[in-house]
RNA sequence: CGGGGCGUAGCGUAGUGGCUAGCGCGCUUGCUUUGGGAGCAAGAGACCGGGAGUUCGAAUCUCCCCGCCCCGACCA
């Protein structure tokens, strides 16, 4: 029984200075954490016991998975990172330390290296695949910018898995065990989620989702389609064209344009020029980026930005893309500020990557590679060629479903999981194989797992609050039950604490506000600030032989039966 | 890393060169109060982020450093 007389708990009657999102805001003032440096946080009692039991859904989800708990240090040496080439790779969001010989350690940001090698250590044949294993392990990374209080953290704590299997086809079933094995998690968890596809990245590997808990404060943005299911960060938006059906037009034609540096003012232009009815989605906007010191060019039509971001989720292998400087310009003269076309990208040496909606055979109105110039039937196929296309341009809302040409809805979610087909990589590195049925030597194949258990704090935390404070899903909560004793007469304190020593009894978790001091308002503000979903009032009413039930979601007070409040109760609190 | 803001008691804050740094919450003691963050009285608690400088005099001005928050970039 956590009793509030004796329990480490100061809330908070103001909102912490240095705190924006509710949830950081919240479990500051309801003490459940205290921010150390910025990104890193301790958990006071109220704030353990609640990620405590985070991590335990979590792990007796992964073991009813059949998944085998492990547990690797945090503090880890370098080799193993140097041959997987992520001591270099990860750049300075990898903590690094020396010991007092000058040998380099690190913190461990991700511990694929370690789950490879364990298994290397212990296994030799297919006999022994599959595997899956699993740990909930502190991770460090020194992010450039920590935020949001614990939603992300410089040190939290995540649990991840891997699986080994000997092929794509037993690979493909581990992450089908995986993804069922988070399905019942978040559920469990209370947290309403979005599965979405994502885009794998550098990594490879062939199927990559995420689980999004959609949320205001979240970092992450990813469409929905409401009609078909369909759901995408919005890195992974796949855009679907009709093949071009006009029909071609003459020549291309040039034609001056002065004072048109935007594509509003273009369209004003064409309107005059050539008789109302001109969009902006008409022109075609050439944007030069350089891709690792190699110039680029990413066509896409001119009322959409290019989203760096997607563009560069979609350009694996590449380590930083930024939009073209003067300087950059000065290296290209047959590139005219202002007024880019595709038509002579050849000649420039410039790839050409384009949006889907640049189809074949479509036509364009864009600049002429001349100053004060623009150009209208500019054709795609036959006045210049696309390279490559490419997922680049922003996506709206509105956008239509890659499935069912439905507008799609935009909404913003925090991750809470992350599940992808890894393949090779780490298996290769670090030379990860089993010998065959036929004795032949074999590359495992992995896939990688993750939960952000102490995200999840602050996730469900974002989800089930409301304006006057936290309101945890049962089993997340510090307690079941929040029984307050109000007045002063000794006689309520002590059936309050009968109360709650006989419904310890029946196996609820209880939290007892035995404080003699603060008044009644005080005693119920902290208790709707804490968040415990069901709340119990012994006082006033105990004269009538009452006391008060109250649903802390709903805000439902009803009177009960001293005699029968413990029956009432557990029923209540057990049925929900 | 670029841009913006901030740093005064456990928390929230006032204080733009002048006396002993002020207030609210919280904390301690006493009395009163007791169903929606009670009242009165008496207390404890601050090297004003750090260092250097300007000045008769610095929380306040200057320089350097450190820390924190927000937007962006970044985030297997």
């Amino acid at each position: 029984m956590l009793k509030m007389s004796t329990l480490l708990l100061r809330t908070l009657r103001d909102d912490p200075a240095d705190a924006e999102v509710a949830s950081h805001r919240l479990l500051v003032r309801a003490g459940y954490v205290r921010r150390i440096a910025a990104g890193i946080y301790s958990w006071l009692p109220l704030g353990y016991i609640t990620y405590r039991n985070i991590e335990k859904i979590v792990r007796e989800e992964m073991d009813a998975a059949g998944f085998q708990e492990v547990h690797f240090p945090a503090m880890l040496p370098k080799e193993p990172y140097e041959k997987t080439n992520r001591w270099d790779e990860y750049g300075d969001d990898l903590f690094r330390l020396q010991d007092r010989r000058k040998n380099d350690y690190l913190l461990g940001p991700t511990h694929e290296e370690m789950f490879t090698l364990m298994v290397k250590g212990e296994y030799s044949s297919y006999k022994d695949l599959p595997l899956s294993i699993y740990q909930i392990q502190t991770k460090f990374r020194d992010e450039t910018r920590p935020r949001s209080g614990i939603i992300r953290g410089r040190e939290f704590v995540m649990k991840d898995s891997y699986s080994f299997d000997l092929d794509d086809e037993g690979l493909a079933i581990s992450y089908e065990k995986h993804r069922a094995a988070y399905i019942k998690t978040f559920t469990r968890l209370g947290l309403k989620f979005n599965i979405v596809s994502a885009v794998s990245g550098a990594m490879g590997g062939s199927r990559s989702e995420e689980f999004l808990a959609p949320c205001s404060t979240g970092e992450d943005t990813y469409v929905l389609c409401e009609k078909c299911g369909y759901a995408a960060n919005v890195e992974a938006m796949v855009t679907k064209v009709a093949p071009y059906s006009g029909s071609t037009p003459s020549a291309p034609e040039v034609f001056d344009s002065p004072n048109t540096p935007t594509i509003d003012t273009l369209v004003e232009l064409l309107n005059t020029k050539f008789g109302p009815g001109h969009k902006g989605s008409d022109t075609l906007k050439n944007v030069m980026l350089m891709a690792d010191k190699k110039a680029i060019s990413v066509l896409v039509p001119g009322d959409r930005e290019v989203d760096l971001k997607r563009l560069q989720a979609n350009m694996p292998g590449v380590k930083e893309i930024r939009v073209f400087e003067d300087a950059d310009f000065a290296k290209f003269p047959g590139l005219v500020k202002g007024y880019i076309g595709p038509q002579d990208a050849k000649k420039n040496g410039i790839e050409v990557l384009a949006d889907p909606r640049i189809v074949v055979g479509s036509h364009w109105i864009t600049g002429a590679n001349v100053k004060d110039q623009h150009v209208r039937f500019l054709t795609n196929g036959r006045d210049f060629a696309v390279d490559r296309y490419i997922e680049a341009a922003e996506v709206r809302a509105g956008d239509t479903c890659p499935e069912c040409a439905t507008p799609v809805i935009i909404d913003r979610a925090i991750e809470i999981g992350h599940i992808f087909q890894l393949g090779r990589k780490y298996a290769q590195a670090l030379d990860l194989t089993v010998l065959d049925k036929d004795g032949k030597s074999r590359v495992v194949t992995m896939g990688s797992y993750g939960i952000g258990v102490s995200r999840a704090v602050a996730a469900i935390a974002e989800q089930t609050h409301d304006e006057i404070g936290l309101s945890w899903p049962r089993e997340v909560a510090p307690a079941d039950v929040h029984i307050i004793a109000t007045g002063k007469e000794d006689e309520v304190f002590k059936t309050a604490q009968t109360l709650a020593e006989d419904l310890e009894e029946k196996g609820l978790r209880i939290m007892f506000d035995d404080r003699r001091d603060p008044s009644a308002g005080v005693k119920f503000k902290d208790s709707e600030l804490i968040g415990i979903p069901f709340i119990v009032v012994v006082g006033k009413a105990l004269a009538e032989g009452k006391v008060e039930f109250r649903i802390r979601k709903s805000g439902e007070k009803q009177e009960i039966e001293l005699l029968k409040a413990v029956s009432a109760i557990y029923a209540a609190v057990t049925a929900s």
